[in-house]
DNA sequence: AACAAAGATTGACACCGTCAATTTAACACT
DNA sequence: AGTGTTAAATTGACGGTGTCAATCTTTGTT
């Protein structure tokens, strides 16, 4: 009988590993730095190894922004979990969404600055869970604040969340890529976005 | 004396065409089939003849985000040339940003999908330059639409621009990437930005 | 005609992703 | 214990890439 195939948890073991130096390959020297053959340097392993692991590079690529969105997903609730405030909560989410983006802009653009060329590959359903789960962790403190009445939407929370998780995104990604123009800097402009979203998205009390 | 150097038109000229080649290499079969090997083919010369005219991938890299940045720049001031109402050039322009970045969804990736590595290189002012001239069709608008009256800012101008400009690239940019959820569209998004921004900024009438 | 130098080409190097062929090693069975 | 089976890992190879040094070509001047 053959050789016993590598469990589950073996396999995601070893794929935690390939991908943890792949990040950090990644936040260390940047893209171009990410190889199977320099990875495969770091684990002590043949260059053909990870590759048995992850089907292609585009694939390990796609594990890695799943990876980040979890990341940023995590930052937002540990942010708000001792914030109780419905109104409060949506700040602080914002401001820990920025502050992770502005902390590790690499880590975050590996989120969003991607060329637009076809997702494709196996592991394609954990990165749309990850982004799911992201966007749900502002969809929900969008509706508590709906829900518990202290923010009067004229659209739906879902739409609205859309509309801060956007800004947000906004805010952050032309920050990293330096896009801001004539001294205006994040922390000014971020409060700003949010004062305007919420004066915005606030229906005109009856 | 020696050869006569190639006249600065003459330089313009081959710059030119190696952009273009690039451009169609890149719209046609995506950022991974840009090389300066394939430039060449198209061009029918050497591998190497690119390279004198560009001093590194990276350069050519910049020089086609700045040809990026005017074309949306372009993009825009066609759409509201013949739009004189101000409040209604902002939402002109707005969906001549949204569209163009939609129907050429690569192109709109080249302006801001990038990682943040250090932008360097000896182009980088031209990429500079495009940058802030395409900001700054917004900002004209809104400051347009300030000083008309049609528009009472709490806020100043720029910042309001920024907010603009951050909202549109926010959308298209998650358009783009596929990052909606729920079946939100962004033809539904579009129009409750422009009216959420444009509430939230307006400034309660004294 | 001969030369000097700009411009273009070629060759070479070190990478890279990918896959086929091969080797290594762990289990089951006699 | 020995052996065969077969998963896992390694190695070799191929085509492609950015980059640069060395070389060749062309052109304008003397």
């Amino acid at each position: 009988m053959p050789r016993q195939t590598l469990s589950d948890s073996q396999v995601e073991q070893r794929r935690g590993e390939i991908l943890d130096a792949a990040m950090q390959l990644f936040e260390d020297h940047g893209l171009e730095a990410v190889s199977f053959r320099k990875i495969a340097a770091l684990l002590g392993c043949s260059y053909s190894t990870p590759y048995r692991y992850f089907p292609s590079k585009d694939a390990l690529l796609t594990a890695m922004r799943a990876q980040a969105f979890r990341w940023i997903e995590q930052s937002m609730l540990e942010a708000t979990r001792e914030e109780s405030d419905p109104l409060r909560r949506l700040n602080v989410l914002a401001e820990a969404f920025i502050r992770a983006g502005i902390n590790r802009p690499k880590r975050y653009a590996l989120m969003f600055f991607r060329l637009p060329e076809p997702e494709t590959g196996p592991h394609l359903e954990e990165l749309t869970a990850a982004k799911f789960d992201a966007l749900n962790v502002c969809t929900q403190a969008v509706t508590a604040a709906h829900d518990s009445g202290v923010l009067h939407l004229e659209t739906d929370p879902l739409t609205a969340s859309h509309l801060f998780w956007t800004g947000a995104h906004g805010l952050v990604s032309l920050e990293v890529a330096g896009q801001f123009v004539m001294g205006r800097r994040l922390d000014e402009l971020l409060p700003e976005m949010i004062k305007t979203l919420l004066r915005g998205l606030e229906a005109k009390r009856a």
